[in-house]
DNA sequence: GTGGCAAATGGAAACGATACCACACGCAAT
DNA sequence: ATTGCGTGTGGTATCGTTTCCATTTGCCAC
């Protein structure tokens, strides 16, 4: 009538193998300076009452709480969940658990999601920024008492590491194997102007098409498959109509993808199509879709490895705290050569 | 020098506030039966000092972690990083925080995260099977002391709750309305066999071929497009080849649909396509395939709130623990038609 | 004026583990 | 024989909360 947990506590287990506490702690934490004897007959017993120790009394004696946190803007969008994965199995490696928060790109919810992880003392963070440029954030992360590593955005003026894909460089590469393959109007379409990784790349785009003398012609209001249909009909009975489209996110480019299949428009003759970002059908519908790709488990296994390497030398300290890793990691894009964009296919 | 954890504690709040643990203890509890002065004060000096209290200690005095256990075969799959995503909201919603750990349908790595999840006195769990039959599974959810609800596939023999999609009549569904609409000839692709749900596709497949007087065509060696092209070569060059596929799962879908493709095989006329479970893409490729969708979002809310329930007449013992759910509930799945199983479309 | 009650508050014992310290051996070196 | 050390062991304070139980106060009714 007194079993309050439903759990037996060390000290039972010590009971029960006619031992001290001091002993059974020593088995559970590996069994060092313990006969062997001993250690056989305690992990008999702990065997026997199913003893499962409890993390909160461990945590609570100063030790880390075998978890870390990890907060994105959604878990069913594709990249992040490839980034959770990774995160996870690098958890796993390290002995850790992952908790998973998500932000849907929102500051307040963000906040609150931080908030929630500190007072769970997860051991350190990894962030998808909602936004890049949140002083609430950089502030939180600034006075924050442990490690954190961002994701696919960094934090602004933060100390923070980050990892992020070179996302400036793959837009501008992007933009000139177009123009190498005689696309004098490369047109930029993207349904976000505020996020990072958009912003970075709109402006690789620009830059190349400007080191080409050509003019850059951006429309952002491509936010869904009605908005994609307005946008490209303007753009085609405009006076100039585009031989070739960037677009900067994977719904972008399928909504284009869409609108120039249902105008029975050739791609990649009349219009070619190169986007950012791979996905999973990419190669499968036809003509199958370029893409520049980024090395999404790369990214989120690097972020993860550093942020337990600043765990490790946390632990044991004296050792110069940070300045250890750069403060910003740009990962290589790739460009997938499909049939899209108006080029012979590497690979299919 | 002697600043172990960063984090203020709650006896330094009491002190630097002059007042008694208690009385903190009371305000970041909500405050009962303290005066609102106190209040007011207590929480400037918490303020102040950034307190945030310490789940381990509170845990440690008998209260829930917070936290429930969510297991899943795998994060990157778009069907799982769904349920993820509908049972964090939930869990959110009731105020604790999610742990996914990922077992890749290894019945060890099951056990493991089980174990992990134990030790970190997760307050409820939300298991995909690795295995239904699995009797080391059935034994732990047994005799565990915590809330478990099962998703996707039960867990044989064992009095946990399971929320799954109505398979069987999914496929009955789908194999019928092949059959009604003209097809002799159909013929079941898939690249597993022992999976919960396959069977049970296969087996409602089965079903309704055979009370249609039809002979049933089962091909399980589908694993990736090789497979799928090696798999429907035979069937078209055999003497009966067939008029129309049923694919059980997601992927075998794809390869079947590339496969054809490849092939110029026409869909539907010559060959109807209708696959088990939707995606992204399903609608967009040409041509567009039709699907049984499971309505996954659903499914995993469902599971869920079941959790929260049953913690929460947990909370108020008394009341008969369990036997307040049916055992296993099976939700609807829905036909989608698409171009692919020769019918009209009704939504594009 | 005094007993009684409710509201506001604090002291201190838990919760379940760890780790510092102490202690009891047996054995080799002095 | 005494010292010294290493090994195996246990007692107990401690981590940061909550909660049981006191205690203090003001106030009303008798």
């Amino acid at each position: 009538m007194k079993s309050n947990s439903q759990h037996p506590t060390l000290l039972q287990v010590a009971r029960k193998a006619g031992v001290g506490t001091t002993t059974v702690s020593r088995v559970i934490n590996g069994g060092d300076r313990v006969s062997p004897e001993t250690l056989a007959h305690v992990r008999r017993v702990i065997e026997t009452l199913r003893y499962v120790p409890n993390l909160a009394a461990q945590t609570l004696k100063g030790h880390r709480t075998k978890t870390i946190g990890l907060i994105v803007p959604s878990i069913a969008d594709p990249f992040f969940s490839s980034c959770a994965e990774a995160v996870q199995a690098i958890a796993r490696a390290n002995d850790s658990l992952l908790i998973v928060t998500v932000t849907a790109n929102d500051s307040r919810t963000e906040l609150e999601n931080l908030n929630l992880l500190v007072r769970h003392r997860v051991d350190g963070l990894i962030i998808v920024p909602a936004n890049s440029q949140s002083l609430a954030l950089r502030d939180f992360v600034n006075r924050i008492a442990m490690p954190v590593v961002a994701v696919d955005r960094p934090v602004a003026n933060s100390s923070i590491t980050s990892v992020v894909a070179d996302n400036l460089k793959g837009a501008q590469t992007a933009t000139q194997h177009l123009i190498d393959h005689g696309r004098k109007r490369v047109v930029c379409l993207t349904g976000e102007s505020t996020l990072y990784t958009i912003r970075e790349r709109m402006s690789g785009y620009r830059k190349t098409i400007e080191a080409a003398h050509l003019t850059p012609i951006i429309d952002t209001s491509v936010k869904d498959y009605k908005s994609a249909e307005y946008a490209i009909k303007s753009l085609l009975d405009g006076p100039n109509p585009p031989d070739a489209i960037f677009s900067t996110k994977n719904s972008t480019t399928i909504y284009a993808f869409e609108v120039l299949q249902r105008f029975n428009i050739s791609v990649p003759e009349t219009i070619a199509l190169l986007g950012f970002d791979d996905f999973e059908l990419a190669s499968t519908v036809r003509p199958s879709i370029s893409v520049i790709q980024q090395p999404v488990e790369e990214i989120a296994r690097r972020a993860a490895e550093i942020l337990f390497e600043q765990l490790f030398d946390e632990t044991k300290a004296g050792s110069p705290p940070s300045a250890k890793h750069p403060q910003q990691i740009r990962m290589h894009t790739r460009l997938i050569q499909r049939s899209s964009c108006g080029c012979v296919p590497q690979i299919s």
